[in-house]
DNA sequence: AATAATACATAATTTTCTTAGGTATATAAA
DNA sequence: TTTATATACCTAAGAAAATTATGTATTATT
């Protein structure tokens, strides 16, 4: 689990990446994906998740689809046609950031 | 230059990253710096840089060498024997942060 | 029956940064 | 010579983003 510090700014980008490759998904969802993706590296709180997916909503990045799961629901997000456009530059800016991190602090990355 | 979301939480990690490879540094020297090496991508700015600074200090993680530079002041910061210890987790920390947005968000580093 | 997991949500507080200002000296340009 | 820019420190009010702590409710497991 790495120091909420770090963490600080990537959740917008996290959630457009996600979204982007899955075509919907549900909060609960997210967070679960991201806590497996990056073997418990990464946990995403649902104070900072649910503010956040509303806001994307509100600004017609994301657009939502309720669904009834027995007497539970369940508050699919995907991002909608305009939203895709915001989705590849967010990830294409972290991506250059990265880069002029890497080279600032000097690292190494692993290439996958 | 980025937005400011994406650089939140990396100021700490670059402030001691810098003093870890050169000594000593002054506050607006090293807001020069990061400028210089990032070609303009990442602008510290004072309101955050000085307070941060002072934290460390009163943390005991840099030292502080006031110089006189003919009437002006100019105060030196140091990375403190413990000092080094924590700068080299931060750094390490982060990079680990690096790895896991890269396989996280599918991203191709260059590789320096 | 009690606990954990699923699934949503908000509100108070804290952390961190931005914006905007303040002080003062030194240098370059108009 | 006055004006602007650069050097060099600093703080305080406000905004932004997250944490922590709750709250509601259903479903599955022990």
């Amino acid at each position: 689990m790495y120091s909420s510090e770090l963490i600080k700014g990537t959740l917008k980008t996290i959630i457009l990446k996600l979204l982007s490759d899955n075509d919907k998904m549900y909060g609960y969802e997210i967070t679960h994906k991201v806590k497996e993706l990056t073997g418990g590296k990464i946990q995403l709180t649902e104070g900072a998740l649910y503010p956040t997916l509303h806001a994307l909503e509100a600004q017609g990045i994301l657009s939502t689809d309720v669904v009834n799961v027995g007497n539970r629901i369940r508050k699919y997000y995907s991002v909608t046609p305009s939203g895709k456009k915001v989705a590849t530059e967010k990830v294409n800016e972290f991506s250059e950031f990265l880069d002029t991190m890497i080279f600032l602090l000097d690292l190494q990355p692993k290439v996958g």
